[in-house]
DNA sequence: GCCAACGTTGGC
DNA sequence: GCCAACGTTGGC
Protein backbone atom coordinates (compact mmCIF):
# COMPACT_ATOMS: atom_id res chain seq x y z
CA UNK A 1 0.00 0.00 0.00
CA UNK A 2 1.03 3.16 -0.85
CA UNK A 3 -0.07 6.93 -0.19
CA UNK A 4 -0.38 9.54 -2.29
CA UNK A 5 -1.73 13.93 -3.01
CA UNK A 6 -3.93 14.54 -5.41
CA UNK A 7 -4.04 18.53 -6.27
CA UNK A 8 -7.32 20.08 -7.67
CA UNK A 9 -8.61 23.32 -7.39
CA UNK A 10 -11.49 23.31 -6.35
CA UNK A 11 -13.70 25.31 -8.86
CA UNK A 12 -12.78 23.07 -11.55
CA UNK A 13 -12.95 19.94 -9.25
CA UNK A 14 -13.77 19.92 -5.84
CA UNK A 15 -13.44 17.40 -3.09
CA UNK A 16 -17.27 17.75 -2.73
CA UNK A 17 -17.80 16.89 -6.52
CA UNK A 18 -16.00 13.83 -5.88
CA UNK A 19 -17.93 12.58 -3.24
CA UNK A 20 -21.05 13.35 -4.97
CA UNK A 21 -19.28 10.27 -7.78
CA UNK A 22 -19.92 7.95 -5.30
CA UNK A 23 -18.35 4.11 -5.10
CA UNK A 24 -17.54 4.07 -8.84
CA UNK A 25 -15.82 7.40 -8.54
CA UNK A 26 -14.21 9.27 -11.67
CA UNK A 27 -11.06 9.00 -13.61
CA UNK A 28 -8.18 11.58 -12.38
CA UNK A 29 -8.14 12.77 -15.77
CA UNK A 30 -6.31 16.19 -17.47
CA UNK A 31 -2.99 14.65 -16.48
CA UNK A 32 -0.55 16.14 -18.61
CA UNK A 33 2.95 15.90 -17.05
CA UNK A 34 4.78 12.80 -16.94
CA UNK A 35 6.22 12.79 -13.65
CA UNK A 36 2.64 12.59 -12.19
CA UNK A 37 1.34 10.42 -14.95
CA UNK A 38 4.83 7.65 -13.53
CA UNK A 39 3.04 8.21 -10.32
CA UNK A 40 -0.54 7.11 -11.10
CA UNK A 41 0.92 4.20 -13.70
CA UNK A 42 2.61 3.37 -10.14
CA UNK A 43 -0.80 3.49 -8.26
CA UNK A 44 -2.56 0.19 -7.19
CA UNK A 45 -6.30 -1.25 -5.92
CA UNK A 46 -6.86 0.51 -2.63
CA UNK A 47 -3.95 2.84 -2.50
CA UNK A 48 -5.01 6.19 -0.61
CA UNK A 49 -4.11 9.64 -1.11
CA UNK A 50 -4.63 13.03 0.15
CA UNK A 51 -7.17 15.19 -1.54
CA UNK A 52 -5.63 18.96 -1.82
CA UNK A 53 -7.29 21.96 -2.89
CA UNK A 54 -5.44 24.51 -4.55
CA UNK A 55 -5.44 28.14 -5.40
CA UNK A 56 -8.86 28.27 -3.23
CA UNK A 57 -8.15 26.93 0.04
CA UNK A 58 -4.61 25.78 -0.15
CA UNK A 59 -5.40 22.63 2.26
CA UNK A 60 -5.59 18.81 2.51
CA UNK A 61 -9.97 18.92 2.29
CA UNK A 62 -10.21 14.68 1.89
CA UNK A 63 -9.08 11.29 1.77
CA UNK A 64 -9.65 9.44 -1.61
CA UNK A 65 -8.84 5.71 -2.64
CA UNK A 66 -7.38 4.60 -5.98
CA UNK A 67 -10.38 2.70 -7.57
CA UNK A 68 -9.33 1.46 -10.96
CA UNK A 69 -5.33 1.12 -11.84
CA UNK A 70 -4.09 3.60 -14.91
CA UNK A 71 -5.53 3.35 -18.29
CA UNK A 72 -5.62 5.62 -21.02
CA UNK A 73 -7.13 9.10 -20.32
CA UNK A 74 -10.23 9.58 -22.04
CA UNK A 75 -10.22 13.22 -22.60
CA UNK A 76 -7.28 12.73 -25.15
CA UNK A 77 -6.79 10.58 -28.36
CA UNK A 78 -2.75 10.93 -27.33
CA UNK A 79 -1.86 7.30 -26.14
CA UNK A 80 1.11 8.77 -23.98
CA UNK A 81 -1.84 9.99 -21.24
CA UNK A 82 -2.89 7.21 -18.83
CA UNK A 83 -4.95 7.88 -15.25
CA UNK A 84 -6.53 6.18 -12.35
CA UNK A 85 -9.70 5.97 -11.42
CA UNK A 86 -10.68 7.09 -7.50
CA UNK A 87 -13.23 7.75 -5.24
CA UNK A 88 -14.05 9.42 -1.71
CA UNK A 89 -13.23 7.57 1.48
CA UNK A 90 -13.74 10.64 3.74
CA UNK A 91 -13.33 13.85 5.22
CA UNK A 92 -10.40 15.49 6.79
CA UNK A 93 -12.13 16.47 10.06
CA UNK A 94 -9.56 19.50 10.15
CA UNK A 95 -7.77 20.27 7.17
CA UNK A 96 -4.44 21.10 7.35
CA UNK A 97 -3.24 24.02 5.38
CA UNK A 98 -0.39 24.36 3.49
CA UNK A 99 1.17 26.95 5.49
CA UNK A 100 0.27 24.55 8.55
CA UNK A 101 2.58 21.91 6.90
CA UNK A 102 5.18 24.49 5.77
CA UNK A 103 5.48 25.09 9.44
CA UNK A 104 6.08 21.97 10.30
CA UNK A 105 9.46 20.37 10.43
CA UNK A 106 8.57 16.84 10.18
CA UNK A 107 6.95 17.62 6.37
CA UNK A 108 9.85 19.73 5.15
CA UNK A 109 10.83 17.47 2.62
CA UNK A 110 6.76 16.58 1.26
CA UNK A 111 6.55 17.27 -2.11
CA UNK A 112 3.95 19.30 -1.29
CA UNK A 113 6.65 22.07 -0.14
CA UNK A 114 9.39 20.97 -2.63
CA UNK A 115 7.57 20.03 -6.06
CA UNK A 116 5.26 22.28 -5.28
CA UNK A 117 3.99 22.05 -8.90
CA UNK A 118 3.46 18.61 -9.70
CA UNK A 119 0.07 17.44 -9.50
CA UNK A 120 0.46 13.98 -8.46
CA UNK A 121 2.54 13.17 -5.76
CA UNK A 122 4.35 10.22 -3.35
CA UNK A 123 3.61 10.63 -0.34
CA UNK A 124 5.43 8.70 2.37
CA UNK A 125 4.44 6.85 5.32
CA UNK A 126 5.73 9.10 8.21
CA UNK A 127 4.01 12.04 6.24
CA UNK A 128 1.13 10.35 6.08
CA UNK A 129 0.99 9.81 9.71
CA UNK A 130 1.93 13.08 10.71
CA UNK A 131 -1.16 15.00 8.25
CA UNK A 132 -3.56 12.65 9.47
CA UNK A 133 -2.82 13.53 12.71
CA UNK A 134 -3.05 17.56 12.26
CA UNK A 135 -6.16 17.11 10.49
CA UNK A 136 -7.98 15.08 13.63
CA UNK A 137 -7.58 11.46 12.07
CA UNK A 138 -5.92 9.53 14.79
CA UNK A 139 -5.06 6.95 14.16
CA UNK A 140 -4.18 7.62 10.51
CA UNK A 141 -6.35 5.36 7.82
C1' DG B 1 -1.91 40.45 -10.91
C1' DC B 2 2.83 39.32 -10.23
C1' DC B 3 6.49 36.35 -10.40
C1' DA B 4 9.32 32.16 -9.36
C1' DA B 5 9.75 27.44 -10.52
C1' DC B 6 9.89 24.19 -13.75
C1' DG B 7 8.45 21.37 -17.74
C1' DT B 8 8.33 21.42 -22.77
C1' DT B 9 9.60 22.82 -27.30
C1' DG B 10 12.47 23.65 -31.04
C1' DG B 11 16.72 25.47 -33.33
C1' DC B 12 21.26 24.33 -33.90
C1' DG C 1 21.95 16.28 -27.22
C1' DC C 2 22.33 20.96 -25.51
C1' DC C 3 20.18 25.03 -24.19
C1' DA C 4 17.46 29.25 -24.79
C1' DA C 5 12.79 30.64 -25.21
C1' DC C 6 8.39 30.03 -23.95
C1' DG C 7 4.15 28.50 -21.51
C1' DT C 8 1.90 26.96 -17.40
C1' DT C 9 1.21 26.35 -12.60
C1' DG C 10 0.30 27.99 -8.29
C1' DG C 11 1.56 30.61 -4.06
C1' DC C 12 1.49 35.12 -2.51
Amino acid sequence: MNYWLFKSEPFKFSFDMLKEKGKAGTQWDGVRNYAARNNMKAMQIGDLGFFYHSNEGLNIVGIAEVCALAHHDTTTDDPRWECVDIRAVRDVPTPPTLADIKNNPKLSEMALVRLGRLSVQPVTPEEWKEVCRMGGLNPAP
